[in-house]
DNA sequence: TTGTGTTTTACGACCTCC
DNA sequence: GGAGGTCGTAAAACACAA
């Protein structure tokens, strides 16, 4: 049976099995369905659709021709409406029960596919996240330490202007620097910053320390 | 050969739309 | 109210390692 003559009409046109004759399952391996097809063979059956056989009549596997006509079918259109379920089912010798099932089984399959992808482009999008994080993180970090270095720097010159004499005018001086935050208790200051991120060895952090010094304990979770 | 995990088929319950 | 959809699940069919 070709695919000009199963789907004869309207629902499925040349082009389309042109560029699709070999429809492939999405998710079955080839070896496994080279193994069913060969099991199903050895029956002899491709009739499409006649299922002989003394087995269970709740449960048939549908045979490879219709799960593929099927599959073209549904590329085509993910809905069924009743017009092509009926022809369908014709055409495959199948109940249009069946083929309404199997339509459902199979957007159901698709929407599964779907939402697995998409979690997965989440979760890919998600760790480049908190590697850009990261990378912020150490930069604070980096410009935190610089901060501390000036200011102990600013502190050893004004110590050093002092011990030369200087008049009393140095108390404003000192009340300047810390307004600029250089107090220890300063809600900016990098101890309390630490704390805050529960980092340590951050006083060793140099300009080339780049990269994951700061993993932040979300990105294990 | 058999136990086990995966896939496919089928069904019922419930929901939405016409 | 009927047709057709999704969702959850049971069970058959199947693949494969041990």
């Amino acid at each position: 049976m070709d695919n000009q003559q199963l789907f004869g009409s309207s629902y499925v046109d040349a082009p389309f099995f042109a560029a699709n004759g070999t429809a492939q399952r999405e998710s079955q391996p080839k070896a496994r369905r080279r193994r069913r097809k060969a099991a199903r063979c050895g029956g002899g059956d491709g009739n499409g659709g006649e299922m002989d056989g003394g087995g269970d009549p709740k449960k048939r596997r549908l045979t490879d021709e219709q799960a593929e006509m099927l599959e073209l079918s549904f590329r085509e259109e993910r809905k069924l409406e009743a017009g092509r379920k009926v022809y369908l089912a014709a055409e495959l010798g199948l109940d249009p029960k069946q083929v309404a099932v199997w339509f459902q089984n199979r957007r159901a399959r698709h929407k599964s596919k779907t939402l697995e992808q998409e979690f997965t482009r989440l979760k890919h999008a998600h760790d480049a996240d908190i590697l850009h994080k990261c990378h912020l993180q150490n930069e604070v970090l980096r410009l935190k330490e610089r901060l501390r270095a000036t200011e102990e720097e600013v502190q050893r010159l004004r110590s050093a202007a002092g011990n030369h004499g200087a008049s009393g005018d140095g108390g404003d001086a000192a009340g300047a620097v810390s307004v600029c935050g250089g107090s220890p208790g300063s809600s900016f200051s990098t101890g309390t910053w630490q704390q805050h991120l529960g980092f340590s060895g951050a006083n060793e952090l140099g300009p080339d320390d780049d990269l994951m010094m700061c993993v932040p304990d979300c990105f294990f979770a």
